[in-house]
RNA sequence: GGCGGCGUACCCAAGUGGCUAAGGGAGAGGUCUGCAAAACCUCGAUUCAGCGGUUCGAAUCCGCUCGCCGCCUCCA
């Protein structure tokens, strides 16, 4: 960049600093959308003697005492916050890349200058699409390391499986902002709930039906429909997608497909015909699995998850004999003894229900 | 002050010129159930921050106003 003027050496200190120089590269702001006239009329841009403009920024800084520093044609410094950016990306993914990701606060000044240096040293298109995250606020401030008002996913996940932060998440579109809160986790966590209380529905029907016959004539037209819902979902899941993630709207077309799930199964259809239409269902929601990472486990497996998270103090086995007791109640119709042993688990944070096939438990989020 | 963006029901949130403004949570009523729970059904914004304009037609386009956020400085 020396070579082709777009920079330029200054003394500091007996070693030199390189500075970009911003009015060589035309394009600059076009990210931005930021004009250098204004930029330079700002008064908030401090002037600095030892640079041609306010505006130039450094691809090679010279070290200060006590700094760290690498040896260098310019003698002792370090890179520039921009420069190792474009060298790793020149480097390992080549001249232009597909998509540059980041958060929106890096557009102006890094991506900027990124761009500027990238595209005056290889006189190339940096980056073909540039995806900007919104930030995660709280109290509609920003969380960041500098603001301090931050905490760390460990700590979340310490009170949160990851699949409820994940859902959390996807459920506003990525550029916008999304506030960090409490109620949203758990408002997500009673999202996966509906979802593992449905898969833990299709698999018992699964299982009752997959080796029954054929369905009744009853059934078809319902399954047939089932059945377009299902491909359609997938197409609609896709579409939204495509259309620069759109993960919120994925996400509401995922829970349509629950809701119309549990429909089909209130209809109570019965045979194998039925059972394969659930399973391709399954399959269906499968996409959601591989691209939101989400939905990743058995019924099961989420339940015994949240009895470590909720730190309930129980295992499946005690459960599993506490329901004995009940029904042992239950059958002899004594009700006192069996809604007592029911208000116990909901107080230690276990949900029962009775179903015709049995008594299944679950964490009550 | 400049630039960029946002404001949709009690809460979250999709929708950016034309089908009844998705979906989830909360709430009310109902079906099912020994009673529950879950699930399902019904109800819920005549209206999209406010005002004005363009249009046969606007949450969507334009203008102004109000409110909120980010960047415009070091560091990353």
């Amino acid at each position: 960049m020396l070579d082709k003027g777009f920079a330029y050496e200054v003394e500091e200190g007996g070693n030199k600093s390189v500075y970009f120089s911003v009015e060589k590269f035309s394009k600059y702001g076009k990210l931005s959308k930021k004009d250098i006239n204004e930029l330079l009329a700002g008064a908030r841009v401090d002037i600095d003697e030892r640079k041609n403009s306010p505006l130039d920024f450094a691809l090679w800084k010279a070290s200060k005492e006590g700094e760290p520093w690498w040896n260098s044609p310019w003698g002792k410094g370090r890179p520039g916050w921009h420069i190792e950016c474009s060298a790793m990306a020149l480097r390992l993914l080549g001249e232009s890349i597909d998509i540059h990701g980041g958060g929106a606060d890096l557009i102006f000044p890094h991506h900027e200058n990124e761009i500027a240096q990238s595209e005056a040293f290889t006189n190339k298109p940096f980056a073909r699409y540039w995806v900007h995250n919104g930030f995660i606020t709280i109290d509609k401030e920003k969380m960041s390391k500098s603001l301090g008002n931050f905490f760390t996913i460990r700590e979340v996940l310490e009170r949160y499986d990851a699949e409820v932060l994940r859902l959390f998440m996807l459920s506003s579109h990525y550029r916008s902002p999304i506030e960090f809160s409490e109620d949203q986790l758990k408002e997500a966590e009673a999202s996966l709930e509906r979802y593992y209380s449905t898969v833990a529905r299709m698999d018992e029907f699964i299982a009752l039906n997959a080796t029954k016959e054929l369905a009744s004539q009853k059934d078809f037209d319902l399954i047939k429909w089932f059945n377009s819902f299902v491909d359609r979902f997938k197409e609609r899941f896709e579409e939204a997608m495509d259309d620069d993630f759109n993960t919120a709207l994925a996400l509401g077309n995922t829970f349509e497909l629950i809701r119309e799930i549990n429909r089909f199964l209130d209809s109570k259809p019965e045979g194998q015909r039925a059972a394969t239409a659930l399973m391709k269902a399954k399959e269906a929601i499968g996409l959601v699995k591989e691209v939101f990472n989400i939905f990743t486990k058995t019924p099961y497996q989420w339940n015994v998850e949240l009895l470590k998270i909720k730190k309930i103090s129980l295992t499946p086995e005690d459960i599993e004999s506490k329901i004995s007791e009940r029904n042992l109640a239950r059958k002899n119709k004594d009700w006192t003894l069996a809604d007592r042993i029911r208000k116990e688990l909901l107080e230690r944070g276990i949900l029962l229900e009775d179903k015709r096939e049995g008594t299944t438990w679950k964490v009550k989020v």
